[in-house]
DNA sequence: CGGCTTCCTGAACGGCTGTTTAGGATCGGG
DNA sequence: CCCGATCCTAAACAGCCGTTCAGGAAGCCG
């Protein structure tokens, strides 16, 4: 079982389902991405909703990697939550290319209703998500950065509310584009956590 | 054209996609819950993917008109608040009952990225549902209630959130259930509109 | 070299499901 | 009563698509 061919498959197929949607996604479209055979698609996952499912938390986790990787480089807490902020927001969306984790919520969302295993892959990754920014957040009270608020609280609102925005503006919203996102985002941010408690 | 039968059927196909979710959804799965032969449903709808859309936008209407009657009932901006945000938590799931409008959010959110029909739809709703909150807390503002901030920012935040929230509730998130999602959308709230500005 | 494993394909299978069609029942109005 | 419109169904159609299977190429190891 060759990794980097299985690698290939995940990437293909979150392409696939970015670009043709979750319903219309067919195995045989994922093998076209790549250039094989349909048949060699089921010879590394054993049914088409495993590796939907799969497709949807790796992209995910390559998300949550790169974006993990950024925070490190940045020095305050507030500079962190702001490389955050900004990773959230939709980038133009490439042909061809790795979408945006955005592209698959949706997807995801409606497929773990009814698939356990992704739901809780999904909250084992929301999890560590939103405990990236409760670090963030008490690392900035302690350094005085910020005013003394619940982190857990705080990383909760903020997380729905990227979500939240991130499907407007993916939606095409004329309200919500990128730019406006993040200005809200930060907004919120900062009336949070500096304003007195 | 039975307008009556018409809805019969909007609302079987909101209750099937809310149990067996988008893919899983057959004509037939929808013809059975209101005991009709499956050719009937196409006799009222041109297609499958027409009928899935308007089935979404038919729930959307109905949970903002039931919530905009209630908010009408309420006296004080403050109060009114409360409402939209008690009203827009998930409650118990009924089998065979109309759904909460959540179910079937990530559908909508997932097809609407594909059907610019029903993208537009779902965003003039949106649209309405915000112009409520900006009505209600410019309201509040002009009684003394709030505090002056930008009442647009605001209901885009609040409804980001509430989106957001409903998601990982939803999804069984141990961390967020209806109740902790009421708690955050109102501490949001409360810290947004009773600070100092 | 010979055989085993790994990776891969073409082709067939099998079932499902959206859609169409032809026609039956029911009912209201002339 | 008769006729048309409305509402509805059974049955067939048509094509698609996930999955399986039998086997081939290519490399590796003894």
């Amino acid at each position: 079982m060759s990794d980097s061919r299985r690698r290939d498959i995940l990437d293909a197929t979150a392409i696939a389902i970015a670009e043709r949607g979750l319903c219309e996604t067919r195995i045989a479209d994922i093998a076209e991405i790549i250039g094989v055979s349909p048949a060699l698609v089921l010879y590394y996952f054993p049914t088409k909703a495993a590796l939907l499912a799969d497709a949807m938390i790796h992209l995910d986790r390559l998300f949550y990697e790169s974006v993990s990787d950024k925070l490190e480089q940045a020095p305050t807490a507030e500079d962190k939550l702001m490389i955050l902020i900004e990773e959230s927001c939709p980038g133009p969306s490439v042909e061809g290319a790795l979408p945006d984790s955005w592209a698959l919520w949706p997807a995801t969302w409606e497929m773990a209703r009814h698939d356990p295993a992704l739901a809780e892959a999904r909250t084992r990754l929301d999890e560590a998500w939103r405990s990236q920014i409760v670090t963030i957040v008490e690392d900035g009270i302690a350094a005085g950065e910020f005013s003394q608020i619940d982190a857990k609280d705080f990383s909760l609102q903020l997380t729905a509310m990227l979500d939240g925005l991130a499907m407007e503006a993916m939606l095409g919203d004329p309200t919500v584009d990128a730019a406006r996102m993040s200005e809200l985002a930060r907004a919120f941010s900062r009336r949070m956590l500096k304003g007195p408690v």
